[in-house]
DNA sequence: CAGGAATATTCCTGTAAAGGAATATTTATA
DNA sequence: TATAAATATTCCTTTACAGGAATATTCCTG
């Protein structure tokens, strides 16, 4: 996993702009109007949303329109399919058990 | 999604730690010994981790014991689900379709 | 073509966080 | 009980980054 990636969704700004973004594309403006930050740092962040890989402008005119990449959250995705084991899986009890077992066991098997 | 799980991977140690510790619970030595960093920095961002919720540790004795907590990256998937239609849904293509044309209508129907 | 809107960039400042070194704390062990 | 091992914590320094303010840039519109 990137851990730029983490980066930049770490930043609580950027990431309500991803998940603002999540409905439809957006303009700067407007998304510093929704998030409520002064347009300059709106650019900033979106910038670094952009550097890795997050996000990517369209040119309209005078506007630059953000759009989510699916790129990254894919890769997210992959990443986490390795940790599913963590709650989806049996072993996980079984492990839990064995691991319980282990505390008891020094004090009941006192032969 | 909670910018403060975000925050504690987006330190590359950090996210090696998480990654070493699917395998299995460690201890802290082990985990700084693989990951080639001095102990109290181990300690440090196993606590980072710590308080966000995405390790725990077991006192043995001397040692503690370190291991993953499935909540945040159940949290995590959950959060990934509103995305998954980014790259998985037809609606996708269906939106560059939408747009493409919107593109091109204004010269072809020019009555 | 002048003015204004939308956006990006730069400079400055304050703050948070990471690493290093030293040390405190707990526990096993000789 | 003195010592050593394992870990956590503290203090210090450096660096990265976020926000503010100002400004540059691009493009539309009257």
């Amino acid at each position: 996993m990137n851990a730029t990636v983490m980066s930049a969704l770490a930043e609580p700004n950027r990431l309500q702009m991803v998940e603002l973004l999540r409905g439809h594309p957006l303009t700067v403006g407007e998304i510093a109007r929704q998030l409520q930050i002064r347009q300059p740092q709106a650019s900033k962040h979106l910038r670094v949303l952009s550097e890795a890989g997050i996000v990517e402008s369209k040119v309209d005119a005078n506007r630059r329109i953000y759009s989510l990449c699916p790129a990254p959250f894919r890769e997210l995705d992959d990443w986490l399919e390795n940790y599913r084991v963590l709650w989806e899986d049996r072993l996980n009890r079984l492990d839990d058990y064995l691991q319980t077992l282990e505390k008891k066991l020094p004090a009941e098997q006192q032969d």
